[in-house]
Order: structure tokens, then sequence, then C-alpha cells
DNA sequence: TACAATAAAATTCTCGAGATTTTTCTCATT
DNA sequence: AATGAGAAAAATCTCGAGAATTTTATTGTA
């Protein structure tokens, strides 16, 4: 169930637009956009121009768009068509918060259930999570592969723990946070230490020490909050929809 | 953005069907279909078929399962279709466990945090379930306003607690027990006395007991789990569906 | 000018039909 | 009988057009 919106497409990777179907390239392309912020918060969704945009008929955008709603980055409305969903400090905080609850719960039940196998994929999602931290130029290409590495990295993580549902939830406000990490990163060159994070997490998950990956995880999560208030704090451009 | 699909296409109370969308139409008649098990866990959902059972096209009835995607009452796989989310007493186990985590946590922050119109409105909510908990017969009738009363109850309860995102969760996670609940009451006359436990629920929020509210809650909602596992058990007919 | 009524334009929602893909059936071969 | 190729049937996916509704513009009245 959980597979059904994030696995189903098939692999995220690349271009790769061959063998989908027109509505998941649309769905996919159209959650890119949302993502990335070329498609505003609060922006309304004109079937009669994304058909035009996306080169599908409004039927495709429309079923793209109601597959949205799943990942809650589209909100619909009676006869009013569908809206990019809104961002907010408050929202940011919420996800945050959340994420944190969710996520250090089912770090600490991974580190004490984790088997071999376990252990070896966070181990090379953390090895390959390094060396893209390591090249810290943040062009666009390479955030790409951050996020990539990033998620694959907090996967690993709980992947022996927690429920599947558990794993949707954190999976949809991941996506969520992409959208405010996205803007973070444009307004302020990322200060913090991430990688350092990164370390002392996978360092308190291999020995096992389950409570402490849980505190740490929760840390590393809430901190993200701070960069997002302060560069809304200093009401960047295009910010302007932004709450 | 929890409102999205809970709140968007108005009141659920009756039959009311005037004001709404086709697509919002079918999209609750299928919605309803799928918890009271009228469309079978797994079974395929073909367009061409539904179209004529719901009286209208294909692209609407499309249209309304790609909602459904989001209340993952329905998957959807590539060029396949769509088919009603399979049941599972692991499944089950899996959303008691998450939905006992989240609802706990927002159950105690809500005792704690709630003001007056917080109490008026649990004191409300309480009473309309005591009402309904009185007339204990099970009609088909009286089961859609228990689980009405019941939902109120609980939602009343966390209103002023945990994010909105828990609570959108939460209402997801609702959602599916009932499926599971549908079928236990079906094949089992419920025993438990799920009054008292409300009862008891109620005396330790309005007492303000934060941690006491949350520990009740979350054995209320895990007491279910054994009573679909013993249903399961009995190996009851129309379950062959049933994992 | 402010405000409502009305008309025009734009947009959402819905449909029926047809192209593409998957599934089922048929039947020859081992 | 079992297997597999190929045809037939069924289902999914997609489209362009048109009805219903909302939004915007226009006009008339206090």
């Amino acid at each position: 169930m959980a597979d059904t919106l994030h696995h189903l497409f098939g692999a995220a990777s690349d271009t790769g637009s061959d063998k989908r179907t027109l509505t998941a390239e649309a769905y996919h392309r159209l959650r890119q956009d949302i993502i990335m912020g070329r498609l505003k918060p609060g922006e309304k969704l004109r079937t009669e121009h994304l058909k035009i945009e996306y080169d599908v008929s409004a039927a495709t955008v429309r079923e793209a768009l109601a597959l949205l709603v799943a990942d809650a980055l589209v909100v619909s409305q009676q006869q009013r068509g569908f809206r990019v969903a809104p961002m907010s400090l408050s929202d940011f905080r919420d996800i945050t918060q959340t994420r944190a609850l969710l996520e250090a719960q089912a770090v600490s039940q991974s580190v004490q259930n984790g088997d071999d196998e376990w252990e070896a994929e966070l181990s090379a999602s953390f090895h390959l999570l390094s060396k893209v931290e390591e090249r810290v130029n943040g062009g666009p290409e390479d955030r790409r592969s951050w996020e990539d590495a990033n998620k694959r990295f907090h996967e690993a993580l709980i992947s022996a723990g927690g429920s599947r549902w558990t794993r949707h939830f954190l999976s949809i406000l991941n996506r969520q946070s992409e959208r405010y990490r996205t803007i973070a990163f444009r307004h302020a060159p990322p200060e913090r230490d991430v990688h350092a994070e990164h370390v002392a997490i996978y360092v308190a998950a291999t020995s096992r020490d389950a409570e402490l990956a849980g505190l740490l995880v929760k840390r590393h999560i809430e901190r993200t909050l701070d960069v997002v208030a302060s560069v809304k704090q200093d009401g960047a451009a295009d910010m302007a929809s932004f709450e």
C-alpha cells in the first residue's frame, strides 16, 4: 500500500520516461515542478493551461492532479479545480514535529531490530551520502543527488523498524520537507554541518545505541526548522507566496 | 491540507448528493462500498464495469479512484488499473500500532492544552456517543451512527493536541480501521464493553490526567486487535480474501 | 463613486469514442 | 496432457468536444 504512489511508477533516477503511462509521466513532472517551486504554493492549477504545458489531455492532467492529492502537494475544491498546496512556517513546524516523532521512534526500533543485511544497506547508503556531501558546491544537479542520497540514508535507517504505515507517512512528510529545503537552499548557503550530523547518527546506529540514535535523528530533523525560520525572517524575495 | 479529502466534499451525514460533483459522488460511494466490504479486498476495479454501476463515464470513475489512493483504500498499477487495497491481519496490526502511537501522543497533548471550548465539544461528543451506545442492537443503521459518533468523539479528544499532520494521518488510519471493524462486527457480537472504555477515557480527559488518558486510549485502540484476530481465527466465511 | 444586475469569457467537469496494452482463448506441436 | 505461439476479447489509457459552473468585465442605477 505504501508502494502505491512512491514505488509504483518505477525508479526515480533520471529522465526515464519511456515505459511510463502519460498520467504517470505528468504526475512525476508535476510533482517535481511543485517541489522545486516552479509551481508556486497556493497557485491555481488550471487544467486548460497545464494540458498545453505538459502536452496531454485535460482528463489526464486531472487524474495526475488527483494522484498528487495523496501526497498533499495538491489540494482540490469542488467545482473550483486544483491548487498547489500552500506553504507556511507553521506548516513546516508541524511537519517537522510529526516527522521527528515518527522517525525517532522508527529509528530506535530499527537499531534494535536491524540484522546484518540492514547494517550492510545502511553502510552503503551512508557511504554514498558522504561522497555526495564532499562535493559541497550547490549546483542544481548536486542538489538532486543529495536529495536522493539523503532519502536513501534515512530510509535505510528506519527500514528495520517502525510499521509500514509509519514509513509511508514518513515518505510523505519527507517529500513535503523537500519543498522547504529547496527554498532554504536557494536563499541561505547551508552553514550547519549536516554531514557531521549524519556521521554521528551513523555511528550511534552501528554501535547499536538505539536511544542515542533516536535522539540524534530527532535533533537532526528539528534543526532544519531553524534554518527555514531564519530564511523566512530575511524575507526572501520569492517567498511572497509563502504564508 | 488535511481538509482536502475528508472535509472537502461537504458534510458526510445522510444521502445528500445534490450539490456534489459527479466525481465527488462516485468517490464517496466507492469509498463506502470499500469500507463496508461490498467491494472486496484485492478485487479488481474495472472502470468499464464501475461506470455502469455508478452511472458515470470511465474518466470520472478513474478520477474518483485516483482520489481514493490518497486514503490508501485503492491501489493502482501501471497499465493494470486499480484494485481495492488488500487486507491482512498483519496490516491491521500495523495500523493499530501506528494509530496507538499517534493517538496516545495527541490525546495527552490535547488534555494538557485543551481550553473550555475543547471540553465543551468533548462533552457533547461523549454524550452523543453514549446515547448511541445505549441502543445496543447492531442493525446496519446503528452501525453507521456509531461510527460517526465514535469518530467525532475521537476527533474531539485530539482536537487540541497533536499536529495537523498527525490528525490527518489519524483520520486515514481510522478509516482503515473501520474496514476491519466492519468485518469484526459482522462475525462477532462485540463482547467487550466498549462503552466502559469510552467512559474511562472521558473521565481521565476531563480530570486532566494527560498521562492516564493517553494510556487508556492506547489500550482502547489495541484491544480491537484481539477482536479482529479472534474473528480471523474462526475462519469466517467471507474472509477468504482477507490475507 | 459605490453597488448590484447582467453579459461575456474562462474554467471546470463530464462524456463517448478510439488507440494501446493486457488478458484470455484457441489450437497446433511435442 | 503440457507447452507455447498467435488470434480474439477485454480492459486500460487517452483524447477532443461540449455542457455546467465560476470568474471577470460591463453596464445601469442610486
